[in-house]
DNA sequence: CGTCCGTTTGAGGATCATCAATGTCCGTGG
DNA sequence: CCACGGACATTGATGATCCTCAAACGGACG
């Protein structure tokens, strides 16, 4: 695994938080669903905080595993070689996100940072040891990895729309919805590039190129140096959105 | 939830196989990724088995999550309704695999019956209870639910594609793959009908009906009755799968 | 101020969706 | 036994959309 940037090791440290989902409710409908303050502090003794520059490779596909990482700071991709060449962005990861599981000890995706990032970084061993001594623990990463299927079958959805424009939308209704990505005042943020959005996307560079002016010129979305968006005409972006 | 079939409930049966795979390997190189035979009979305690005739639903999206499934023989597929009416197959389902996975306490699927199938069924809190009971239980749903994730991108992958034939190709490299799936002597086997494949493959009916027709003219594929399909030339059919 | 990288815009060709018609299989009923 | 009907699948013609190739544009940085 190659690592260009520098690791700090930092314990004090509130701990990892890991966007779970609750599997189900305790009956005075309060959630079972997050890590409790022991939980935090047990993951928090297992991980080495890294920092990582923009354009950083964190482990390539077919690398053996070594750690799994929680995202702290910053927005990462995860994506795929084909034999091509080409790539195909399986997923952004923001803050609270969870990668590096593998599959027959390998990952099975490269990860690569967006921006500037710090990240949880834990011994699989010693994550998997903590897993199988507390069940709750592991019943949170189950729910966190269903909910990430669940992303990845959304992601599939808006891949099979036909028109640029609408996949577009789509993603940009995804991110609005996620409250790590960093939407602050009705602005989207976009710290990805145009190349990473169309990887992400399964479209041209060009055609998401076209979509963004297409969006701009039917005044339903603004763009501001190409890293932020927002809607200004909500009902036609909603119904762009739900035209599938 | 509407239930057509007749259930019967059997308790001197081998026990549910889920499809899991290993998430590391002991030592001497052994997996741990299989269920245990403890672990296979309290599952089975747990489970009732059912049966569903061919194009019946087993829940629907939305529903209250009562159940989770396991497959014991049969095919079924995992769709969404989109607004506009139409269908996105998200996955096909055979023997060993599991889904009933809900969010909030509701299914985000619909799941319906492409053959005849019979079903473990597991009451979600009995299971919910088990697995916090066995952390290696837990372990083994982990690894399968990682597995799906990966299926899932996979098939974001063959979304993604531009070429009908070679969406096609793909899919069913990825059938004849699945030990699962039932391809006998050369021969992969399609229960479901071309509008299911269509759904599956984010095409229409009558792309998909012309893929078809192309990997059969090229002397690639032949197919047979229109469930079932063989591949007679390995070579073009792998480049073909490759070419993205 | 010039270069480099990322982005935007333009023109032409390829592919798929749609609409419509025809063809095939299989169970039903005469 | 055969004719009919319906569900499913194939084939054809047209239009819309995106990809590719290519060129121009813009900001960041030395």
């Amino acid at each position: 695994m190659e690592r260009h940037g520098e690791a700090e090791l930092i314990h004090a440290d509130a701990g990892p938080v890991i966007r779970g989902i609750e599997f189900e409710r305790n009956a005075d409908g309060t959630s079972k669903g997050l890590l409790t303050e022991t939980q935090r502090r047990g993951l928090a003794s297992l991980a080495t905080l890294v920092t990582f520059p923009p354009r950083t490779i964190v482990y390539r596909e077919d690398g053996e595993l070594s750690s799994i990482f929680i995202a702290k700071e910053g927005v990462l991709k995860a994506f795929r070689e084909l034999p091509s060449g080409k790539r195909r962005v399986a997923a952004f990861l923001f803050p609270g996100d969870m990668f590096g599981l593998a599959e027959n000890g390998r990952y099975v995706n490269t990860v690569q940072t967006v921006t500037k990032v710090v990240l949880y970084q834990i011994p699989s061993e010693a994550l998997a040891e903590m897993l199988r001594r507390d069940p709750e623990l592991q019943f949170q990463f189950l729910c966190k990895i269903t909910h990430e299927l669940r992303q990845g079958q959304r992601h599939a959805i808006l891949i099979a729309r036909k028109d640029a424009a609408g996949r577009l939308a789509m993603f940009l209704s995804m991110l609005e919805q996620n409250e790590h990505a960093g939407s602050q005042g009705g602005w989207i943020q976009l710290p990805m590039s145009r190349t990473d959005l169309a990887e992400y996307l399964g479209l041209s560079l060009e055609s998401v190129s076209r979509a963004t002016s297409a969006l701009s010129r039917r005044g339903i979305v603004i763009f501001q140096g190409g890293h932020a968006a927002r809607v200004i005409d909500r009902a036609r972006f909603e119904k762009l959105v739900n035209a599938l």
